[in-house]
DNA sequence: CGGCATCCACCTGGATACTG
DNA sequence: CAGTATCCAGGTGGATGCCG
């Protein structure tokens, strides 16, 4: 009894940070580059089995639980045309294209980054 | 014996999708903010103690952490003045001053979203 | 095609206590 | 002041199998 199991309540972290703010919405593995994939696609609109091969590396619960909350946070948009088989199609909601200029920069910093990576390894590796 | 424990080895995310890459960098709840509230100060550093404060509700525990990593990674620089008290700061290296333009926009768009959400909140609850 | 349900390994991050 | 060490709960995300 030296420990207490701390029953601790749930604590969703409401802050002022507006940092902090985007990291919960936004800041699991693969939101950002689900939400790149759509703005980047013709129309901003993909189907469900184009995501699934332009993620490289999602799985599929991932995929679909990334979707469900994109579309409840008002990210992106989903429209289901009853076809067999099936079709599917997530656009950019409003909120969504918002995101779009921050997207750009994080995009890009992050591609200047790897290139340098790159260039320092082939530098290196060619002595 | 019906399931494999399956031992997996490590996968490193390796990936080239810049967004991805950004995510394993920078993806993590407290990097970012402690990057913005040190390129928010003055000279672009700042006290161990005074992240503690500016970065709320970070604890000691995981401020280190991210800083040892924030350093490995080059995206900031640690002194220490071996006064009595100890002093530390740290500061922005080059690496983390190419991120602030990113930086810039997440912020931008974070602050509007909340606003956004006061505004709607506010006028509902005057009815 | 476009999912959902289940199960579980691992990682992130919080609590607590102690130190030079 | 500026940390370190330890422990552990809970969340994140992967694997697998099945369904309309």
């Amino acid at each position: 009894m030296a420990k207490k199991p701390l029953p601790k309540e749930k604590n969703i972290y409401e802050t002022d940070c507006p940092i902090l703010y985007a990291m919960k919405m936004i800041g699991q593995k693969w939101k950002l580059p689900i939400l790149w994939y759509i703005a980047d696609a013709e129309n901003q609109t993909l189907r469900y089995r184009e995501l699934e091969r332009k993620v490289v590396g999602i799985t599929a619960t991932m995929l679909t639980k990334c979707l469900r909350e994109l579309e409840q946070d008002k990210f992106i948009t989903r429209k289901q045309y009853s076809t067999i088989p099936p079709t599917v199609e997530y656009s950019l909601a409003e909120r969504g294209k918002t995101l779009i200029p921050a997207l750009e920069s994080v995009y890009q910093w992050a591609d200047d980054q790897m290139k340098k990576e790159n260039k320092i390894q082939t530098s290196d590796s060619l002595s």
